[in-house]
DNA sequence: CTCCAAATCAGTAATGGTTCTTATTATGGT
DNA sequence: ACCATAATAAGAACCATTACTGATTTGGAG
């Protein structure tokens, strides 16, 4: 993998965010400065960084999917009202994937888990 | 709600099928004996169905959602290899929501949770 | 049964997120 | 400096899904 100037600058804006961002937000934070800079290589770099472990991609049903620079096993809470994707780690999930990789016969080695409500912001 | 026959079609075949079905799949198996069925009345009447509890909507990141007869509360694992959707009941899950409440602050209605892994068949 | 408003429909255009294509440019080893 | 390879910008293409349109169906009131 060859160093380029557009994957390091997506990578920062990434790990430099306290939210989660989508691939159109890292794009819009780099275009003023870097008015080249194209939305697909924003996707294809932000794709690289997750498959290779570096970042890690949240899929967003109905919604744009957002990347975290954590990629520790941690669970995802969304608020229905301003979208805000909030980071919890829940006890014991790791250790589903086994579970249900002898109880299924799936060979699991993954999931993806996505609780929905409204923030406290919101509920007010 | 009016008694609408499309309605009713649609709802049958979700719940004659044994697999998990995208709103595609149920229109190409209506479609031959309903030449004027069109994808949209497909797509609003599932998600009618979902919105008021008779199906359940079930998100997959990159591919098209699937419907799923079932409402109670279990989850589902994807294979890979072969995109089948199996259900599998996590005992404690419903419990998680009321958990994540007290400690997040969110209020938390639902969750979605995929597992990813190889079937039985595709481990061959 | 007939009339009518509301619900539903078919067909199709539009949307939005994402990937793909192509021709061009940058990178790093020799 | 040269060259193969990787990466890029720009925009087209893609796919699942929703929105819009004007026509049709439904079910209750008279």
């Amino acid at each position: 993998m060859k160093f380029s100037r557009q994957r390091e600058l997506i990578l920062q804006t990434v790990r430099q965010s306290e939210e989660h961002l989508t691939a159109e937000q890292v794009y819009e934070r780099l275009k003023p400065e870097n008015t080249t800079l194209s939305l697909g290589t924003v996707y294809r770099n932000l794709n690289l960084l997750a498959e290779q472990g570096t970042l890690c991609r949240i899929p967003v049903p109905g919604g744009a999917d957002v990347f975290d620079r954590n990629n520790d096993g941690h669970q995802h809470i969304i608020c229905r009202c301003c979208g805000s994707v909030m980071d919890w780690r829940i006890p014991k999930m790791e250790e589903l994937d086994q579970y249900l990789s002898e109880l299924t016969g799936f060979a699991v080695d993954r999931h993806d888990f996505i609780a929905w409500g409204t923030c406290k912001n919101c509920q007010n």
